[in-house]
RNA sequence: GGGGGAGUAGCCCAAUGGCAGAGGCAGAGGACUUAAAAUCCUCCCAGUACGGGUUCGAAUCCCGUCUCCCCUACCA
């Protein structure tokens, strides 16, 4: 035995394992399925297969769940670890465009080079099942359970204005424009008015939220969703129009509140700039100046409205609201409407009732604008002025009003969603086509009667086309398919197909079912393999996804459950958000960031600019291209090994935590593989040392209860601690001691490890070894140190028997401290094999 | 402004309310070596951001303050 040869030994056994299908994973149905084995599902978030290929961040996540995987296949769990590619969506389609590629050969190569990267790190995947959302075989059934959605009434076209990204060539969701800015490239978007494809996912707003109580997933992301789908209780409340002497418009308008209660201090009213009403009812002496606060307020994008908001602007309308609490003649029941864009036409009704006293937004702009300010909420924020609600808390007086209000048919309770439909359809090519056909008449013209293409006509494939490019006026790319185009059906009717095609978060939707049964001709899924493995126990992937693929998925997935293709009501059981890995950035005088390849590190730790000669400060950042801080995962394997970048990753800290990439550390871990090797290297005692048993035990039970709670860092130290231990001692270790050590070694680093347990001799696939068991007697030392304390001060360590019983030891620490226990001793606290503590009288 | 999370040694990080240190990096010394690297051994370093509170006992629980990261933001 000589060196440790990591490129050798990796190569070997990732040859091993895809040839012998080590990790082919048998479900219900298959040869050699178990059905007495609990099950494990562990699932990554399948990554879009990009060009630039891995980063050093991707591994984090999957490192971890290759871990517990690992680690449930050693505790005898039936564990599926499968892994995918998102590979539709602009990226490949955007590379098309400029070059003529098609988007399925730069995927497939994309994905070519990520499977390579992929299984260069080890990761136990079930390859068999790998799946690609952009394959027939795959889209078939995203575009079957859309058939689904449009069947129970969940899809639906509608007229909307949508955000439009010029620079995209598409329509984007509200989720992926960011203050009017796209979320992807960070263009300009603005709101225009197109057919589209919607999906009903306000209907779920409730089941969605409540369901979110029971799983297992970080507070962050459970607050995150709830904020997203933003509940809010409150009352509908109409209220009357009339022009400035009172006289009926014959018009009005419904504003959401979550305040009814306090509609007796309402003193004016707002409408959104976009609102109808506004234009329709403005006065003539206020025209000029409400179309002109109305037309700026079109030019503002989101982003300069909500720059802006510390000053509220707005204009009268010249009209009036009927405050109805009011009888005619009361001065507090005309109310002036105003327009101002602190109102938005997109949440609620677009307008709102005001009310000073109870709202500060509404109080600064009756401060702005010199409206009246009734106070109606004492200081306690009960309710005065208010006739019958005097003396309430809103508590009560919210359900009186609302009561109030529906006796006279003037409003109703409501509750609001901030949620709003999914804009489902998007004018690109590279996405799945949508299996819906639209009617024509003899002229060639829509009739507007649809239908969805039945299932076994499924997949709609994806045409050929020479230009992938978006039109001017959005017509998708897929209009110019023109002998894909139109369908004639046994009848004779002619059918135009729908030129829309999906978003990119429709294929993972529910590929986490696919993985289930990736081959399946028949059905999407077999019923009784989703009985097995469903739900996901664990998934792991990055924050980012915290709302729209986790919302989108749960959605589709109770859609599922209410079609009774499911049988678990919420996919994921467990989630964990990994930390990010970022790098180093070195920052200048200036405060600009300088590229870290022209940053040294001086003498004294500081770190020198090595052109200017300047110093520069270390911190810690995202990792990018411009500060040229990126890591490449290839260059970390060639030169360290994929096991120490494996374990690397996973040493960096808590799976959850951000760190920073410190190619100073990769020794260290690349350092221990080393002296594991040289460990075994000695060959095999006839008989166990008693020091090394002991830490063997040890180590045994701490990485066994690290890895139940995802605790790598720390399971990783368990084994160094132990690898010292056994090192300093000198002796071999048994063959017992071996074996174990190499199973507890698999799950960070599997090459070594095989290679360590073949050298032992071992016919067993190491993978699948029972993990072994540590003696409880063996945890402790004979004998213990215990710290004794007086008032909770250290003052002696006692010597004791590590089984001693309260009693003994408290008599044997007593002993220790005798000089410090002159005062009356009025409590004894004894914690068993930890500490003793007297408690001593003050004098 | 709202929400989520984090502050422990020069650095990355450990510590069911019970001796602040498991592990790694960096640093110092020694052994081995003709020398260096590698390896092995030994050592050094903080009282847990700050201020209160609960407790026999607090890094850990509670309250307040500060700093940093992430998300969100006129949502009526």
């Amino acid at each position: 035995m000589s060196e440790y040869d990591f490129a050798t030994i990796e190569a070997r056994w990732q040859k091993t394992w895809l040839e012998e299908e080590t990790f082919r994973t048998p479900g219900p149905g298959d040869a050699g399925f178990d059905p007495s084995k609990p099950k494990y599902y562990v699932l990554d978030m399948f990554p879009y297969p990009s060009g630039a290929g891995l980063h050093v961040g991707h591994p984090k996540g999957y490192t971890a769940t290759d871990i517990t995987a690992r680690f449930k296949r050693h505790r005898g769990y039936q564990v599926l670890h499968p892994m995918g590619w998102d590979a539709f969506g602009l990226p490949a389609e955007q590379y098309a465009i400029q070059t003529g590629t098609h988007p399925a050969v730069t995927t497939e190569k994309n994905v070519a080079k990520f499977r390579g990267q992929l299984q260069a790190l080890g990761f136990s995947y079930d390859w068999s099942r790998e799946i690609n959302t952009t394959s027939a075989d795959y889209y078939r059934w995203t575009q079957w359970i859309f058939t689904k959605l449009y069947e129970r009434g969940l899809a639906y076209q509608a007229e909307i204005p949508v955000w439009w990204c010029e620079a995209l060539g598409t329509v984007l969701a509200n989720e992926e424009v960011i203050n009017g800015l796209s979320e992807r490239g960070s263009h300009p978007c603005v709101k225009r008015p197109l057919r589209q494809w919607m999906l009903r996912i306000t209907e779920y707003a409730d089941r969605l939220l409540a369901d979110l109580e029971d799983l297992d997933w970080p507070d962050s992301v459970k607050a995150m969703q709830r904020e997203w789908i933003g509940r809010s209780e409150g009352a509908e409340i109409e209220f009357a129009l009339t022009d400035a002497d009172g006289n009926a418009l014959g018009q009005s308008f419904t504003a959401f509140t979550t305040r009814p209660d306090t509609l007796f201090g309402a003193t004016f009213c707002v409408l959104a700039p976009e609102h109808p009403l506004v234009a329709a009812l403005v006065t003539t002496q206020q025209r000029s100046a409400v179309e002109a606060y109305v037309a700026q307020a079109a030019t503002k994008s989101e982003l300069e409205r909500a720059e802006l908001q510390k000053e509220k602007t707005g204009v009268f309308t010249g009209f009036y609201a009927v405050n109805p609490l009011f009888p005619p003649g009361d001065a507090r029941r005309l109310m002036p409407v105003w327009t101002a864009d602190y109102v938005l036409m997109s949440y609620g009704t677009g307008g709102i009732m005001c009310v000073p006293d109870g709202d500060e937004r509404d109080l600064a702009f009756a401060h702005t604008y010199g409206l009246e300010v009734r106070s109606i909420l004492d200081d306690e924020g009960r309710l005065q002025n208010s006739d019958f609600l005097d003396g309430l808390a809103k508590a009560e007086a919210i359900p009186k009003m609302i009561a109030w209000l529906e006796e006279r048919g003037l409003g109703q309770g409501k509750v609001n969603y901030r949620l709003r439909d999914w804009l489902f359809s998007r004018q690109r090519y590279w996405g799945e086509p949508f299996p819906v056909l639209h009617e024509l008449d003899a002229a060639g013209e829509f009739t507007g009667v649809h239908k969805v293409v039945d299932a076994q006509d499924l997949p709609v494939t994806l045409p050929e086309l020479d230009d992938f490019s978006p039109a001017e006026d959005g017509e998708p790319p897929l209009a110019r398919a023109k002998e894909w185009l139109h369908v004639v059906d046994s009848d004779g009717k002619v059918w135009r197909r729908e030129t829309n095609s999906m978003p990119q978060w429709a294929g993972s939707c529910w590929y986490y079912l696919r993985f289930l049964d990736p081959h399946n001709q028949e059905a999407a899924w077999d019923a009784e393999k989703e009985q097995y493995w469903m739900p996901v126990d664990l998934y792991v992937g990055g924050a980012e996804h915290a709302v729209l693929h986790l919302l989108y998925a749960r959605f589709w997935h109770k859609v599922l459950f209410d079609c009774g293709l499911v049988s678990c009501a919420e996919p994921f059981r467990k989630l964990v958000n990994q930390g990010m890995v970022q790098s180093y950035a070195y920052r200048n005088k200036l405060g600009a960031l300088v590229p870290v390849d022209q940053v040294e590190e001086g003498e004294d730790g500081s770190f020198v600019d090595t052109t200017t000669g300047e110093k520069v400060e270390r911190q810690t950042a995202k990792m990018s291209k411009s500060l040229r801080n990126v890591v490449n995962p290839d260059d970390v394997i060639r030169q360290y090994g994929a096991d120490t970048m494996r374990l690397y990753e996973a040493f960096m800290g808590p799976v959850t935590a951000s760190a920073p990439w410190n190619p100073r550390d990769l020794p260290g871990v690349h350092r221990f593989l080393q002296r594991v090797w040289r460990l075994f290297a000695r060959g095999i005692a006839a008989a166990a040392e008693p020091t090394v048993e002991r830490a063997m035990h040890q180590c045994i039970r701490k990485v066994g209860d690290d890895l139940e709670q995802m605790g790598y860092n720390t399971a990783i130290a368990a084994m160094m601690e132990f690898v010292n231990v056994a090192t300093k001692q000198g002796q071999p270790l048994s063959t017992q001691q071996a074996r174990a050590f190499c199973i507890l070694l698999e799950p960070f680093a599997p090459h070594l490890a095989e290679e360590l347990w073949a050298q032992l001799g071992q016919k067993e696939a190491l993978a699948y070894a029972a993990w072994p068991s540590f003696d409880p007697g063996q945890l402790l030392a004979d004998t213990v140190e215990i710290p004794v304390q007086v008032n909770g001060k250290l003052r002696a360590r006692a010597e004791m028997p590590a089984d001693a019983d309260r009693d003994t030891m408290e008599d044997l620490a007593r002993a220790a401290v005798e000089e410090h226990l002159s005062g009356d001793v009025r409590k004894v606290i004894v914690v068993p094999g930890r500490m003793v503590n007297f408690v001593v009288a003050a004098k």
